[in-house]
DNA sequence: TTGAAAGCGGTACCAT
DNA sequence: ATGGTACCGCTTTCAA
């Protein structure tokens, strides 16, 4: 059923049964009842399509997601972003598009859908500290929002982001006041924005006790668990070696902790290993891995938020970009009891 | 740069351009040398909301999960599914909707995908044995393909599903061999297809070798960690509790593993816990837990392969429904190498 | 081989 | 308050 046959079937015009239908008041109360009645009965939806086509608006947000391993977006944490996401735009009305691009690909596929039209907007994820593509979306004119930041950036734009830095920072802090002094950081590419502020965090708490910071014990690389594993191999071999690691994702401290355990050279020493990750909270009371944790929860709440955010932005043409920074956190060791049930 | 200009640009009409970037044969090559290299030269992309409806096909496919907290789709397989099938869709020039929807909102999200026409077809996520919403695309003649199966619905239609039930026989011969006799399964719910599958597996090992199958360790639940722990708890307490545990799902794993570490009950008892999930391989030497898994990219695979399988019957109307089992990979126990580094 | 014109299903301006 | 009509950007039939 469309809107001719509809009109057609209400003896109306298409203008009056589609004004009648969007709320315009011009129409009187009644033919509007009528109208609202025969499209609710017939179950009729305008096609998008066409919507779409004649009023310049696709009524979807795109996600470009970085197919690399480089990025490794496609980890848990996603699920839950894009959930939190999904219900800002189901709310809103608009759909969400997904593009899984290669990383060479990047900046055509971004070009791509400003020329097909299809997106009103686009959500960037994992920005690089000058990411490329934010210039690019600035400079096409399409509406975005990135979820992170890009610290060379300086241009405004949209993002929501969580504070890496203070993050690690505690986490630096509570591996110090346990009474570590050699702290290894295990993180990931520091051209990575999340990465680099990350160090700096752990750096700040280093400096605030006087702590010297020692490049040895600072690596930065992809985030993998042979990653982790390696890092713990190399470093136990130094004359004065780490007694913490602090890993940037729950993935390379799988490595690490493995390494700890299976290493001859580590027998008898006493290591503490904790962990940062926009969420794996629901590892929590499994790995034996000390958490610092973003809850899961939280992350959809972030999905909702940054979507929210660009919708306004959309919406409200010449507005200003909006930014948020979220606290994370901070969860360590085993809980006690079960874990509270997610529902 | 639309059509309308470019064909203004050449002195030629649209009808000529269209049918020059199209590939219709009644175009001289001449011209279409010219046309293409003015648009590729203007960066031209043809408009996809025009081109959707004045073809009437939208070149896009929907996926529509389940927001509830009963399924928790939104796990980490999802992620590599989703980027599995965003790979075929990429290929073949399609984009992917999400729709995250509550549960009770999935019959009307359907119609609504359906009468809007912003899909071509759409992937059925987590079936039940007897999916109403699988009937309900078959009235409604929207093309899809579901992921996992539906037992109890007997009209032929497009699938791909691993092959749980020999994947939890196997996993329960391996229990078996160990010497296990009193095995608990700690299930799903039953009612989704997986679920009874599975348990279909276990009672066919038990079976096979004579092992009574007792109804005091069958657990069927939402997978939880508190599931998980609860049951250990509960099941420990039998006058002849079980020594070994097989989990459906890593997260109600862990609480079954927590449990036992935790407990006086079973001090000094020799417990094995065996999971399965379609994938949390990169846990695997993480996690104590032995774990009966596909690999990541495995999932992935089965992403690329139920997308394409869409996208034929898409292509190739009238044809017959498709359908295909994959073999889970069965890995016990925690490697003894670096893992290795996924690319 | 090329072009004119009629849709596809809506919206929105201009009349009435 | 309601209707006629041009238009959004592309495909496709029909004619030349």
């Amino acid at each position: 059923m469309n809107l001719k046959q509809l009109a057609a079937h209400l003896g109306l015009s298409q203008t009056t049964v589609s004004r009648a239908l969007n709320g315009y008041p011009e129409v009187s109360e009644e033919t509007r009842k009528r109208v609202q009645q025969a499209a609710d009965q017939h179950n009729y939806r305008p096609n998008t399509r066409a919507k779409a086509l004649a009023t310049g608006r696709a009524m979807a947000i795109g996600h470009v997601i970085p197919l690399s391993s480089r990025h490794e977006m496609m980890n848990p944490i996603f699920g839950d972003f894009i959930s939190g996401a999904g219900e800002s735009y189901s709310n809103a009305g608009y759909d969400m598009v997904l593009s899984l691009v290669a990383d060479k690909e990047q900046s055509s596929a971004y070009h791509e859908m400003v020329a097909k039209r299809n997106v009103d907007g686009i959500v960037l994820h994992a920005p690089e500290m000058r990411d490329p593509r934010i210039t690019l979306l600035q400079k096409i004119g399409l509406p975005f929002a990135v979820h992170g930041r890009a610290t060379e950036i300086t241009t405004p734009y949209s993002w929501l982001d969580v504070n890496n830095r203070s993050a690690f920072q505690r986490a630096t802090d509570f591996l110090l006041d346990l009474g570590h002094r050699r702290i290894c950081l295990v993180n990931g590419q520091e051209n990575m924005d999340f990465a680099f502020r990350r160090r700096r965090g752990y750096e700040a708490a280093l400096t605030a006790r006087g702590v010297e910071i020692d490049p040895q014990l600072l690596f930065a690389d992809e985030m993998t668990e042979v990653y982790g594993y390696e890092t713990v191999r190399r470093t136990q071999r130094l004359d004065d070696p780490p007694t913490a690691y602090l890993v940037s994702s729950i993935i390379a401290a799988f490595g690490v902790r493995r390494a700890i355990e299976e290493s001859e050279l580590v027998m008898g020493r006493d290591i503490s290993v904790i962990t940062h990750d926009d969420d794996l909270s629901y590892l929590r009371n499994g790995a034996d891995v000390p958490v610092f944790t973003a809850t899961r929860s939280s992350v959809r709440e972030a999905g909702r938020k940054l979507a929210q955010l660009l919708i306004t932005q959309i919406e409200t043409p010449g507005s200003p970009p909006l930014t948020e920074l979220l606290e994370a956190e901070l969860t360590v060791g085993r809980s006690t009891g079960p874990a509270p049930n997610r529902t």
